[in-house]
DNA sequence: TATTGTTATACTCTATAACTATA
DNA sequence: TATAGTTATAGAGTATAACAATA
């Protein structure tokens, strides 16, 4: 398990270098990656509610509002009256913001061929077979934190 | 490059738990990922100048006045007279702030370990071996891109 | 003149709580 | 009574600009 810190360090660091880059990458436009976000969940889910945009982002309600307030008024979506529900709004992506995720779904598939450029192709399958296996048991040792926690709330209760 | 596009996804995904964990990490303390970066930099440098503590952060001075500001508020650190230089101020750990880093020196190697429990020794070898070569074309990709904005912001100018 | 840190101001992302209009 | 979205309020992280004290 020599390398066992090494391999979380540079996972650490891509994490810190791909927040950056994206970052870099909104400059000038009006995007943000929470804004970004959620135009993509919408460029893959189809024209939603507000509240579906909430649990898909995991975020509350209010901040739903202030991000469609922004890209509203930015012209990358629109609100429109829910056809059978007058309580609920539903949110659509207008063809700059299709143009906008038909952009970024080329960029990332750049990037994506750029990162493993020079890699035999098992290289690259093998890289995948490794972070594959690695989210998946930091995913499972996140949902048995969760439990835990859960728990040491419910006893002092 | 069948691969490409999922190992970038896995990298996107793993880089989001991370995030989440380490939020998830802070509830209850005093702490959140700004003030903790900013402490484990104190970590490991030493006492430093907030102006030394900005550019290690990558961040503006104004920024790590707050960040400090409620550092030595909730006991994690201490301002100091600079012995030399009047106008500048050291930040050091307290006592608390050490025991902090140590603590969460020693959870970071367990995560560690744990992310690549049930690996052999060559695969974690070997993911180790991919990652440093995903992070080396990451930052060529990053300072490239950083190159051609800074001679077409000199071009209109 | 340049540097260190601060006050003033502003924007983004996030949260909770209270409220309105509808189901 | 519950749900969808909003207003009100607050805190964290970040930035620029202007300014004081010191080098």
């Amino acid at each position: 398990m020599r390398d066992a810190v090494p391999v979380f360090d540079r996972l650490l660091e891509i994490a810190d270098l791909f927040q950056r880059d994206m970052a870099r990458a909104f400059d000038g436009t009006a995007l943000t990656p929470a804004r970004t976000h959620l135009l993509w969940v919408l460029h893959h889910g189809g024209p939603s509610t507000q509240h579906a945009l909430a649990d898909a982002l995991e975020v509350t309600p209010r901040n739903v509002t202030g991000l469609v307030d922004a890209l509203e008024t930015s012209g990358f979506l629109t609100r429109e009256p829910h056809p059978t529900d007058r309580r609920a709004t539903l949110v659509t992506l207008t063809v700059q913001g299709e143009r906008a995720m038909t952009a970024m779904t080329a960029e990332r598939e750049q990037l994506a061929a750029d990162l493993v450029a020079g890699f035999a192709d098992a290289e690259v399958a093998a890289l995948r077979d490794g972070l594959d296996r690695v989210a998946a048991r930091l995913r499972e040792l996140i949902a048995a934190d969760a439990d835990r926690r859960a728990s040491a709330e419910r006893r002092p209760a």
